[in-house]
DNA sequence: GACTGGCACTCGCTACAGTCGAGTGCCAGA
DNA sequence: TCTGGCACTCGACTGTAGCGAGTGCCAGTC
C-alpha cells in the first residue's frame, strides 16, 4: 500500500515531464531523462501500483502515463518545493509594480502582470469592502432630491452610490448628514457598520430622519451587504494556449465561469492567511472548472488581508512555478497597499 | 458586370442559407429553400458570376459557395431590412434595464443583455469623459500631503485619483481649493476644461499655487488627457458557439485583441450620431480580428452620443438581427441616461 | 437571348485494411 | 528485489476505393 521513496519519484518524475511536454510519459523515456538508477522494467512495476492506487493512468492501453488529479494533488503536497523566482521575475514585479497612481492602478497591472508571468488567467479581487475600513463618507448633491454618496475606504476602495431621497433636502441639511455620517462610521470596519447604521437613524433629528432613513438603506444594502466585491481578470487568451489537448476540448465550460463573478469569488476570495490554496481539477466544487486547477493567496498590507488574488489554469501546469509567482505578487502588492 | 435582381436574390439566398446552416449552400438546395423559380443549372451560372466578382466562393472545388466577406458587405447595405424585435425581446430589454440603481449597474446590464440577446460578444464603453460635463469636484483629505480627488460628471460617472502634495496642507486650504475648482470648471465639458485650469493656477492665491499646480496636472493628465476610458465586456464564452469552424478554428487572436483596451475603444468607441457601424472582417484594422464582424453604435441621452456600444462576433453572423438589437438596446440606454 | 436538362468531372469525406511502433504486463532468472 | 526478454495491445498513420454533393459546360427549347 505505502508508496516508497522511488515511487514517489517516479510520479515526480511522471508528473514533471508530463507537464514540459504535454505528452503521456512511458517508462524506457522515464529512465532516460532522469537519474532513478533502475530499468524501465521496474518503473514499470512501479507504475502499475502508481496507477492502481488512483495517481496515474492511461489515456489507452499502449500509452504512457499521465498524472490524475490525485497524483497532482500529492505532488504539490509533497513532492514538489517551491521554486524560487528567477532575479528577471522579480525585476518585472518590481518594474510593473512601480508608478501605480492608484488602487484601480494597481489591481490592473497586477492582473496583467500575474497573467504574463504565469502565463494562465489571472484574477485579483479588489480589496474587499467588508475587509476594509470607513476613510470618508462624501455626499454630493445631485438635485434638490438626489445625493451622490461616495464612500472612500482605507484601502483606497471608492465606491459611489444613487441616492433618491424621499423629499427635497436643503443644502444645511446635506451637511449636516455628512457631519453624521463621518462622525459615527468614520474609522469603523464596514463589516461592523449595520448597528452603528442603525443607531444613526435612531439618533438623527427629526428634520432628518426621512433622508437619513433612506441613506441608512442604500449604506446596508449596497455596500455592506452584498455585491460590493469587485474583480479584474486578464489573459484568457493564454487559455488557448497548449491548443485544444487541455480543457478536454472546449474552453465554453471555463469562460462560462469566468464571467460569473461569484464563482471567482468562490475561488479566490477565500483566502486565509499567508496560505497558498491550490485547487486540482475535480477538487473544485464547480463542474465547469473541474479541467481546471486555481492557484490562489490572499494579499493585504502586512500580516492583514483585504482581497484575493490567483491563476486558473490547466491542471497540467507548472505547480510550483506558478505557486511561487502568485505568493511573490500577493507579497509585492501587500507591501505596496502598505505604503498607502 | 451589374448584378441584375435575381443575382442578387441568390446572393441573399446564400446568405441566409449559411448564417443558418453554417455549411457552404449548394445550387440545389438553394432552388428548393426558396422560390426563386429558376432551375438549379441558372443559379449555378449566376453563381459563377457572383464568384467572379468576389462575392461568393468555393472552399473546396466540389463544395458549396460561402459568402466573402464582400458578399457580407452588399448583403448588408442592399439586400437586408432590419429586423424588427420580437417582442419578448422588447420586454426582455425592458425588464433588464429598469432597477439600474447607478451608472455601473447599467452598464453591467446593458452588456450583459447585449451578450445575451444577440448570443455574441458584447462591448459597452461608459460614458466618455471627453463628452462629459464636470458636475462636481470633491477634494477629500487622506492625509496632510495626500487627497483624493474625487471627480462626479453629468453622465453620472465618478472617477477618483490621489493626489500627492508637495507640502503638508491645513484643511481650511482644501476647503479654499474645493471651492475654487467648482467655481471654476464646474458645468464645463472636460474636452475644454485645459485653458481653465491653467487659469486656476494662474489665479490662485500664493500659499495655494503650490497644491493648485500639481491638482492641475493630475487634473489634466489622468482625466482630461488619456487612459480615461473604461469598458465592459460580456459574453465572450460566446465565442466558442459554433464549435471551432468560426473564426478559423483559433479564439487566440480574438481574446487577445479583446484584452487590448485600445482596441475595444477603436472598435466601438468611434460612433457617429444614429449611425450603426457595421465592420465585417478583413475591413477591420485589426490583424487579429480579420474573421470576425464587429456591429457598433453610439448611445446618450436624447441626440447627443456619450459612448459606443456594440457586438462582436462571426463573419457568418445575423446582421439584421444584430444590428436591430444593437439599436434597440443603445436606443432604451440613452433613455435611461436622459432620465437622470 | 435567356433558361433548362443532362452529363462528365472534381474532390472531400468515410470506411476499411494493413503496417508500424511505443508502451505495457508478465515471467523466468540473477 | 530487480532485470532482461518476449508476446501482446492498440492508437497513429498510410493507402485505396467508393460515394455523393456539387460544379461547369453544352446542346436544346421557349
Amino acid at each position: 500500500m505505502g508508496l516508497d521513496d522511488r515511487k514517489l519519484a517516479v510520479l515526480r518524475a511522471i508528473v514533471e515531464d508530463y507537464v514540459a511536454t504535454q505528452e503521456p510519459v512511458g517508462s524506457k523515456a522515464l529512465v532516460e531523462r532522469h537519474q532513478l538508477g533502475v530499468s524501465p522494467a521496474t518503473v514499470r512495476n512501479d507504475m502499475a501500483v502508481l496507477e492502481e492506487e488512483g495517481y496515474i493512468r492511461q489515456p489507452h492501453t499502449s500509452a504512457g502515463r499521465v498524472p490524475t488529479d490525485r497524483g497532482y494533488r500529492l505532488f504539490v503536497d509533497r513532492l514538489s518545493r517551491v521554486k524560487p523566482l528567477s532575479p528577471a521575475e522579480r525585476r518585472a514585479i518590481e518594474r510593473f509594480l512601480v508608478g501605480a497612481v492608484d488602487l484601480d492602478d494597481v489591481v490592473h497591472r497586477t492582473v496583467r502582470l500575474l497573467a504574463q508571468l504565469t502565463r494562465q488567467v489571472a484574477v485579483v479581487q479588489y480589496p474587499s469592502l467588508a475587509r476594509s475600513s470607513v476613510r470618508h463618507l462624501e455626499l454630493v448633491p445631485i438635485s434638490t432630491t438626489r445625493l451622490m454618496l461616495v464612500m472612500i475606504a482605507d484601502t483606497g476602495r471608492v465606491e459611489q452610490r444613487l441616492v433618491e431621497l424621499p423629499a427635497p433636502i436643503p443644502a444645511d441639511d446635506v451637511m449636516d448628514l455628512r457631519r453624521l455620517v463621518n462622525d459615527k462610521l468614520g474609522g469603523s470596519r464596514l463589516s461592523e457598520t449595520p448597528p452603528l447604521v442603525q443607531a444613526l437613524v435612531e439618533e438623527s433629528a427629526p428634520h432628518l430622519r426621512g433622508a437619513m432613513t433612506t441613506l441608512s438603506t442604500v449604506l446596508l444594502e449596497t455596500l455592506v451587504e452584498r455585491h460590493e466585491e469587485r474583480i479584474a481578470l486578464a489573459g484568457t487568451a493564454n487559455l488557448t494556449r497548449g491548443g485544444l489537448l487541455d480543457f478536454q476540448g472546449s474552453l465554453r465550460p471555463i469562460l462560462e465561469a469566468l464571467e460569473e463573478e461569484v464563482v471567482l469569488l468562490k475561488l479566490i476570495g477565500e483566502a486565509e492567511p499567508s496560505t497558498t490554496r491550490v485547487l486540482i481539477g475535480d477538487e473544485n466544487e464547480f463542474d465547469n472548472l473541474r479541467a481546471a486547477s486555481v492557484v490562489s493567496t490572499g494579499y493585504g498590507p502586512g500580516a492583514t488581508i483585504v482581497g484575493g488574488l490567483g491563476v486558473l489554469g490547466p491542471t497540467r501546469m507548472d505547480y510550483p512555478g506558478t505557486i511561487a509567482t502568485v505568493r511573490a505578487v500577493a507579497r509585492y502588492v501587500g507591501e505596496l497597499l502598505a505604503q498607502n
